[in-house]
RNA sequence: GGCCCGGUCGCCUAGUGGUCCAGGGCGCUUCCCUUUCAAGGAAGAGGUCAGGGGUUCGAAUCCCCUCCGGGCUACCA
């Protein structure tokens, strides 16, 4: 039997990192037993539909390497793959379940249920319905769903136990007389979600339901609709959520939770995949690192955690350097040139880009790194030119130096740099630790970047003497405006 | 409240009865390298394996109880 696995978002929101977790687990799943992946869109809840949801699906999807074969706007045998677009199957679904008498019509205003789970809430009893219209006789019901608002229910059994053999979690149990009788079919004609998945992952021929943590609990419910239509229930498992770091699902609260705004923030697709799908499962070796092949290859559901993870940007920042130096300069230079501004020049930028290589984390952090080279407007602060044990006239004095020694710097060239600067330590009795530093700031405002020496070299002799003149203005003026 | 799930260093995790006085990675500390910062190298701190009872010659690993955390509890998904 080949495999057909679906991942089944909500056009409801921009695609959440959560759900590329579920998804990527997806795909690993579907590739590595060349089965096929599915995208459906499960948009039955008109009201919280967001425009451009599907959009960031597929852009998200596709940013990360992620690819399926069936879906939307890739067609395929059991198209239409958006539920709004197969109502039809959902009510002849619905009806067939009230002609088998699994399922009836109920005429309940949302008023009156709203009443009676207050008044339960009131009384501490357990909130569900009270199957008010279980009772209607067939007949009538079938004549009043005519002219009546109404929803179409499942008619759970009483008592019993129902339960499934999850493929992480392994089995899990449920007294049914815990679960009350669902709705199926909205007064609206959309199904709810609960038929919706059953239907469709059916039709679909959807061989293993793959989805996250959250959906445990409603297990119960699908088992019990398979079971009312008579159809056989696929594996399921259920893989553990993503977490904050106060333990609680990962929501916006805790900051970025959206694929496009990490890819904005300058992470690589290879570092997401490969931090995300370690978080909640591990290879059993000590091997960490692994793209999105690697992963395909040694991902095993029986290697899902059942515990969440939570959410940890240092690691995440790690997986991102990581990524960056194995990628080769030239890809690296093409990933940063969306994160650049047109006028920097592209040159300048391959030249500083074995530099930057080993200091960005991600790629905004990398355009920081050069932004120097391409702007000389920026602010100096005096004290932070002075190195420690230094006064504002030592350092105006070792900038007069430096200056003067670069003036005569033949070639222009990093070594040439080193070894000038070097020479002005010496004759001032100073470290070159400490000349670095005092240079370092005049021309690139703070202490902490780039090599100093290469820096000069890649902005320019001229430019150099001038942010030097600069800031030994700046320097003069200190004792006096402090 | 009810149902369900989970609980190994701050975080991601290895571990499925002995080779574990618990291993790796992130983060943290120190040192080396060094013009800063990184990267790299070396060392280190950090865990009553949630707690308590069992079972067993032996338990992080099996059983029971407790505690804590989380999810769900809609004509949301």
């Amino acid at each position: 039997m080949t495999v057909r696995v679906r991942f089944a978002p909500s056009p409801t929101g921009s695609l959440h990192i959560g759900s590329v977790r579920t998804t990527l687990y997806n795909y690993f799943f579907a590739k590595q037993n060349k089965g096929t992946l599915v995208l459906r869109v499960e948009d039955t809840d008109q009201d919280r539909l967001v425009a451009g949801a599907v959009d960031s699906i597929y852009d998200g999807l596709h940013w990360m390497g992620v690819t399926w074969d069936e879906g939307p706007r890739e067609g395929g045998p059991h198209a239409p793959y958006i539920q709004s677009e197969r109502l039809p199957l959902f009510q002849k679904a619905a009806q067939d379940l009230v002609d088998s008498g699994a399922a009836y019509f109920c005429f309940c205003s949302k008023e009156r249920l709203a009443a009676m789970r207050a008044q339960q809430q009131q009384r501490k009893e357990i909130t569900r319905y009270d199957r008010h219209c279980r009772s209607i006789e067939p007949k009538e019901a079938a004549e009043r769903a005519r002219s009546e608002t109404h929803v179409v229910r499942l008619k759970v059994p009483d008592q019993g136990v129902i339960g499934v053999d999850d493929l992480v979690y392994g089995r899990v149990e449920w007294p049914i007389e815990t679960i009350e009788d669902q709705v199926l079919l909205k007064s609206d004609g959309f199904p709810t979600y609960h038929l919706a998945v059953v239907v469709d992952d059916h039709l679909m021929g959807i061989t293993h339901i793959f989805r996250g943590e959250d959906w445990l609990p409603s297990t119960p419910k699908h088992l019990l609709v398979f079971q009312a239509f008579g159809w056989p229930v696929p594996p399921i498992a259920h893989f553990p959520n993503v977490l904050g770091a106060d333990g609680k699902k990962l929501a916006k609260r805790h900051g970025a939770t959206k694929v496009e705004q990490f890819r904005a923030d300058g992470y690589l697709p290879e570092a997401m995949a490969n931090y995300l799908a370690l978080i909640g499962w591990s290879p059993g070796t000590e091997e960490e690192i692994f793209g999105v092949d690697g992963l395909i290859a040694k991902w095993r559901i029986d290697q899902v955690q059942k515990a969440g993870g939570k959410w940890d940007r240092d690691r995440l920042d790690w997986f991102n350097g990581v990524w960056i130096r194995r990628l080769s300069e030239q890809d690296l230079l093409g990933r940063l040139d969306p994160f650049l501004p047109a006028e920097w020049d592209r040159n300048v930028i391959g030249r500083a880009l074995p530099l930057m290589r080993e200091r960005m984390r991600t790629l905004a952090e990398g355009r920081e790194l050069v932004r120097f080279l391409f702007t000389d407007e920026f602010p100096l602060d005096a004290a932070t030119q002075v190195p420690k044990k230094k006064d504002a006239v030592g350092a105006a004095l070792a900038l007069e130096r430096s200056a003067a020694a670069l003036r005569e710097t033949t070639p222009w060239a990093a070594a040439g740099v080193d070894a000038a600067l070097r020479k002005v330590a010496t004759d001032l009795g100073w470290n070159i630790r400490e000349v670095a530093h005092t240079v370092r700031v005049a021309v690139m405002a703070v202490p902490i970047g780039l090599p100093l020496f290469e820096s000069l070299e890649l902005l320019g002799r001229e430019r150099a003497l001038a942010r030097i003149a600069r800031a030994s203005e700046i320097l003069g003026e200190g004792p006096r405006s402090a």
